[in-house]
Formats: structure tokens, sequence, C-alpha cells
DNA sequence: TCCGCTCTACTACGCGCCGTAGTATGACAA
DNA sequence: TTGTCATACTACGGCGCGTAGTAGAGCGGA
């Protein structure tokens, strides 16, 4: 699962905002100040889909399609970081190494995320 | 600062695991299944100190460069991971994401790490 | 019924990055 | 002086991505 591109992240970021799903043109307009050609956010789209970055639904009129971000922009996120990890040799020396590095406030938020990591937290995710 | 192409990691990588700076020849060497020419590893060798992920010394003959990391690849995971989170909308939502999705043990290296950070540790980094 | 609008699928092109390496050139050693 | 070794510079092909054109199908209005 490779990186995107900048206006890819673009899209992203539109469909994100939006929490239900686009239409192409939708994220046009939404674009309006790059000007870009309906084509061009179409294959965006479609290459967002080819990587899984989106899903696509058919709207009610039964030919035009909607796109909705596979996964919410935080997961996504740490996923990358996740992945970014894998760089490492040792992992836990960069976990370190990150933590140091992380600001004050934000290393209470991680803090507080890790109480109870592992902890009874009813919600099976991996 | 982009990322790293394949080769260039496996460079950085023969770097990393000698602490000590190293010549074009010792780094062919050290890559030498993969039986490149050694204009190959000098042009990325080239690259990357462009890029500044390494930096280059002259040796004692006064005429061959030395080649050695720039960060150690913790430092560089852990740059890394930041930049991926300053992706984010929402960084600490980000944040709390990643917590949940990192493995026990290395939740446990987290915690750790995090404890005491802002503390009194005198080490003076940001 | 025909026109035009709109949406989709497919194709294309240029650029920059990266893997890969050749050539030219200078210095040193035998 | 000739061969070896290191460097600097140049080059080329592939791929990803930004960008968009064209062709074709469906629908709604004149």
């Amino acid at each position: 699962m490779r990186n995107l591109g900048a206006l890819e992240r673009a899209v992203m970021d539109v469909l994100w905002a939006r929490s239900t799903p686009a239409t192409v043109r939708e994220v046009v307009t939404d674009l309006a100040d790059r000007n870009l050609a309906y084509t061009t956010v179409m294959t965006v789209l479609d290459r967002l889909a080819r990587k899984d970055f989106v899903r696509r639904e058919r709207a009610e009129d039964g030919r035009t399609w909607r796109y909705v971000a596979a996964a919410s922009r935080e997961s996504f996120v740490a996923e990358l970081m996740l992945q970014v990890l894998d760089l490492a040799g040792d992992r836990d020396a960069a976990l370190v190494h990150f933590a140091r590095s992380v600001p004050v406030t934000e290393a209470d938020v991680l803090r507080d995320a890790l109480t109870g990591h592992g902890r009874p937290d009813p919600s099976g995710r991996r």
C-alpha cells in the first residue's frame, strides 16, 4: 500500500470532510479553486478505488457512482505510522525515539490512550 | 523530505549496519548479492547526500569519500512517523488510533518511554 | 424522435523520481 | 607510461501521478 500524491490526498481530504459518499461532480466543486477537469477528478477517484483507499456505490439513478473513503483519516494515518514503524530495525528503539519527540500535550494523549490498552475493552479491533 | 526508493533504503541499511563511515567500495561489497555496478552505488549515495540522508567526508588518501548516515535509523523512523502524523486533521484522534493499533508489548515500551516525558529529565531535547 | 447534457470507460501524455550504468577524467602505483 | 581506482557528469527506461481528451451510453426536453 503505497503513499498518495498531492492531488490524491486533496481528493481524500474532500471525502474525509464529507462524511457521506460524494459524486465526482461534488468532489470537483469542492476542489473548485483548483480548476480541474471533471475527468481528472474521475481518474484520481478511479485510481484511489483501485488502491482501495475509497469504495464506490451506485447512486439512485443507477448510473452515477458515489465515492466514500474506505477508512477514516485517523485510522489511515495510524496505519501509515505502523507501516513506517516497520522500516525500523529495532521497533522498540524507534518507538522510544518517537515517544520522546512528540509534543508534551500529545504525549499526554498517547499516555491516556495507552492506559487500558489490552484491558477489557470490548471492541474487537486487531 | 520525500521518502526513499528500494535501493536507496538498502544502501541506508548498509550505512546503518556499519556504524562507521563507509566508502562506495565497501557499500558495493556489502550489497554484493545485488551485483550492482560501482557507479550505481555511487549515484545512489550521491542522491542520498543531496537529500541530506547521508553526509560524506574525505578519507585519509584525500580523494576517496566516506559516507555516513546523517541520522540513526531509529530517529529517522521517528521523524517519518511525525511527518505522517502531520497528515492527520485531528492529530490527537490519530494518536489514539495509533496507540490502540500497536501490539501490546510495544504499547508497554511506548508507555514506559512516555513516563517521564516532560518530567525532570535533564537531556534538553525538544 | 432527435439533440444535447451528463456520466462513465478507456486512452494518452508529460514530468519527476529512481534504478541502473556508461563515459570522461584525474591521480597514483608499478 | 600504462593500468587501476576513484570521482564527476550524463543518460536512459520504467513507473507513478497530475492532467485531460475522446468515445459511447442514458436521460430529459424541444
